[in-house]
DNA sequence: AGCGTCGATGCAAACGGTTGCCGGCAGACA
DNA sequence: TGTCTGCCGGCAACCGTTTGCATCGACGCT
């Protein structure tokens, strides 16, 4: 039983070719090969194959200062948004060459600071951060460092670093717009935290929406956290204080049914006595009782934008800041539908 | 405006310490401190912190033979089975001081080679792979090589690797039962691939338990995914050729879903007319439409497990391979109940 | 005073590649 | 046959750390 040697390093497929060892360098990488004698390539590649060579990484890293790979930090892969974002980035990196290095902060800013300092010792090449505050400390941090950063999902208020987030105003405006196009004229928001990008834009579409609409019965409430719990704890407090909103927009769909959780324990049939609008459309939202009307935004393009944004920047980490915004639609389900004739 | 230098190298801190570079690296690693004058110790720290000084991970990896990163390969991170292991798998990776490097296969071999192939020349300390089949080529491949190997979710069929995966003879047979045990008599089984250790298994098992509850109208097939689309096409097969089946065990949550749409196109209710049972408990399985009920599956806790098992293997390549299964239990919800009384 | 001990630090050799530069050799040409 | 031209491939420095070993000064002891 042969012990598991270790694996074979560049001098040993040189000796076993009988070339010098930087020979074996450039037979195996695409890029100089073509320097070579095709025969001498033939034969190194040959027997690097036999010996099953693999190159050391790090090694080639440490020289050459690419890691080929980025770091992705999220606040929770749990939460249904980032799967597919997380995809969406994951394949054009691979295509790219790049791996992907994962990890989640539950929104924490010590634990995002360990991570992102643990990428960054690791050498990443870049990183897609979808955590950011609108007035993020580490962000700040960063984007004076010297690796490429690109902001996914939410922004920070000063400008200044690339980012790919979704069309939070127009999705908020036409959330409104449809429950009013409906018949509902008292609405509320049940927005996320108002610290986030997308906390503060889509609460400020829908303020001046309702504003527009002339309506004057609103309530507009924030929600610690975009998940389940949050939203059927900010629903308490709306249904309590403000018992006749009929048609409310929701920060995203986790609140969505967090809202829709509360309303039903207090006999609120949704959509019978209450609408309720989404935001993003995640996997399974048409599935759910009721099926969610929501804002369709395509999480996968999300990532896959972001990625494409900091390879280019990689490429030429000189080139300009540059937000990209994704639009949604709307996607009209059974959780929304006209007021009451009575109401 | 400064240009953005390179960043300081442990050279530059030992000099600007006044110090040489390995009483430098000394000082920096937790280890070695103690080797020190807690004055020169402390003076080096000081001047590291003040140069903003981060060791070049790349560089300690290629001398220490330590990359402190793991590599996990799934399916697709997109099915909602597997963000929460993961999660589980990083939470105890990070406490370990170990990053995550995640990809995606799509269930490709080509793909999940070339992903492994990578990972392993990035030198990742082990893998944890989330893919394999019952007679995996690429798992063959790799049980011979150097790098520490957990198997999750699925594994093989002769032994010799390590692997965390769920109870699914235990969880499909108390499917059956339940089902049974409702008053339904003509079950039948729309599992996943025969080809995965729990498709497989979840067969067994259900084929087994029906002969012992001495069914005779029973029927099993086999999806070609794991997802909705496979379960609905399966079902499609199901609905025509066993129309009088009253209950069926799903492979899991998504081909549950599949097969509710499947049916309900048919007007065939569910639980009305017919009851389905799916496996994991996945993220929103109980907001559904009906309510999923489902074999929990606690997926953290794989990932989790794989995790520690994997830390356990880097420690001491030399244990031997283990296999610990993460029992399920049967959670009640709204997608089944009593066959029609005139059934 | 000489010597052994010991704590604190310096020295230099790796780790496994990449790459600018240079030299050698073959073929062409006169 | 001597020189020039190119193509191939060797040489060696370097990427940034870690670490076994040597060194060195101070101190205690006889």
């Amino acid at each position: 039983m042969a012990a598991a040697r270790r694996s074979p390093r560049l001098k040993d497929v040189a000796e076993a070719a009988g070339v010098h060892i930087s020979t074996a360098s450039r037979a195996l990488n695409e890029r100089t090969a073509a320097l070579l004698n095709p025969q001498t390539l033939e034969r190194v590649r040959e027997t690097a194959d036999g010996l099953g060579y693999r190159v050391n990484g790090m090694a080639r890293a440490l020289k050459t200062r690419r890691s080929l790979s980025i770091g992705m930090v999220v606040p929770d892969i749990t939460n249904p948004f980032f799967p597919p974002t997380v995809r969406g980035a994951e394949d054009v990196l691979d295509r790219a060459g790049y791996s992907l290095l994962l990890s989640s902060t539950d929104n924490d800013l010590g634990k995002a600071r360990r991570q992102v300092a643990a990428m960054l010792e690791s050498q990443v090449d870049g990183l897609l951060l979808a955590m950011a505050l609108r007035d993020d400390p580490l962000v700040n941090e960063l984007r004076s460092g010297n690796a490429p950063l690109v902001l996914v999902n939410r922004t920070i208020d000063r400008g200044g670093v690339s980012a790919v987030v979704p069309d939070d105003f127009h999705g908020a405006l036409e959330a409104a717009e449809h429950l009013y196009s409906l018949g509902h004229r008292r609405l509320a928001f049940v927005g996320g935290p108002l610290a986030t990008s997308n906390g503060a834009r889509r609460r400020a579409s829908f303020d001046q929406t309702v504003a527009r609409l002339g309506l004057k019965e609103v309530a507009a409430l924030e929600a610690v956290a975009f998940d389940e719990d949050a939203g059927y704890a900010t629903a308490q407090d709306l249904l309590t204080r403000h018992p006749r909103v009929t048609g409310v927009v929701a920060g995203n769909d986790l609140l969505a049914i967090g809202i829709i959780a509360a309303a039903a324990e207090r006999g609120i049939a949704c959509p019978q006595d209450i609408s309720v609008v989404g935001f993003n459309d995640m996997l399974l939202a048409g599935r759910l009782q009721p099926p969610l009307t929501t804002i369709r935004i395509p999480q996968y393009d999300v990532g896959a934008r972001a990625a494409e944004l900091l390879m280019s920047l990689v490429d030429d980490p000189d080139r300009n800041p540059e937000t990209v915004l994704i639009s949604g639609e709307l996607v009209i389900r059974g959780s929304t539908a006209a007021p009451r004739a009575a109401d």
